[in-house]
DNA sequence: AAGTGTGAATGCGTTCACAGCA
DNA sequence: TGCTGTGAACGCATTCACACTT
């Protein structure tokens, strides 16, 4: 399949909010335009995000809110559960631990750890932190997908590169420090004080 | 000015998270190709990037490190403190709250509100949770510049509204669901779940 | 020789416009 | 008539290539 751009997997993954949102409220069919509105984007963008995946609607009526809903989930993985493992229990890992946003979507947190002692073997919603040395033998038993990296920026890279080293394919880092992956695992970062600093600089440029 | 690119405006703040550490070595002067490394991404870009602004660089030479610094800071507005409140005092709003990479880069967490009368009154790290009622007074009186909306997506559109029309410009939301403000606010979203959606459809489209 | 600054070329995502189907 | 599906046009960010400076 070509390749797909990562805006468009973005919107796809609201596209497919809204649709939930619309069959609560009892809609049987929707409009490209109608789920335009809700993200802020334009109706040809919906016809033209859904058509690298194929024909979804039937022309002068919409889309099925729920066939398009299942057709979506597909395409984005999200008809299965996927195991998440948390490294570090601090403020922010403690914090994504107990996010309900994460099980809602299907991602189960299996395990949390940290380098800590004094936090080793505290609970985190049901999840007790585990000591970081443990990482490598859990990750070779539970083979969980996906990584959350929630240390300081000096120790995020050697983490990632444990993870990856035990077989983890998917990353989503919280460290504000740029990380490198081997070309067969997916990366991505959070950057929170990145994202003040961007809002800083339309401050400092407003008009007026 | 012309417009400048987000994307632009990310890197710069990468290039400047790379000087000051090239600083911290004792380096005098560096070449957009060293500087690009770091970022992952090219001379080609970096040069291009700071074009926008002027020219900082000497040719054959390269860049000094504390003029680029000075220059970038200038730039994005980091030559001065931000107030920054947050709004919602649960597990994300708290974890902010007490993030240290805030307050290093000249964001100052100056109050945490909350609707939970079981949350109000309480400290975190030295900034006591204050009645969501007080929200409008507050910030007529403090001004703060930037809002963080950490609160359930139920709740988040009408309490942006109310930042909004108390006089904030600048909003960061983690809320995981759509928001819409005026022209003349900025806003930006981190959505966590989205991310590990992003995650789950390049596991599934993972070559092999 | 080394490395910047920048117009030109390229590539890519978005928007347009309209043919095609219910 | 209403709305989808999609090639073509467009705009914009990235990359290239090279003249220019120290």
């Amino acid at each position: 399949m070509k390749r797909i751009a990562e805006s468009t997997v973005r919107r796809l993954s609201a596209y497919l909010r809204f649709l939930e949102e619309a069959a609560a409220h009892g809609h049987q069919t929707i409009s490209s335009g109608e789920l335009a509105a809700q993200g802020g984007t334009t109706s040809a963008q919906v016809r033209k995000d859904l058509s690298f995946f194929g024909s979804f609607g039937k022309r002068g009526l919409g889309y099925s809110v729920a066939a398009l809903s299942a057709s979506l989930r597909d395409i984005l993985g999200l008809g299965r559960t996927w195991n998440v493992v948390i490294v570090g229990a601090g403020k922010i890992g403690s914090a994504l631990a107990q996010y309900q946003g994460f099980r809602e979507r299907g991602f189960t947190v299996v395990a949390v750890y940290d380098a800590d002692p004094a936090l080793v073997g505290r609970t985190l919603d049901g999840v007790v932190v585990r000591d970081q040395r443990e990482l490598e033998t859990d990750i070779a038993r539970c083979k969980p997908h996906i990584a959350l990296i929630a240390v300081p920026a000096e120790a995020a890279q050697a983490l990632v590169d444990r993870v990856v080293k035990a077989g983890v394919r998917a990353i989503l880092n919280f460290a504000p420090s740029p990380i490198s992956v081997p070309p067969h695992v997916t990366l991505r970062s959070v950057n929170m004080a990145l994202e003040l600093e961007i809002l800083s600089y339309a401050l400092v440029n407003a008009p007026d």
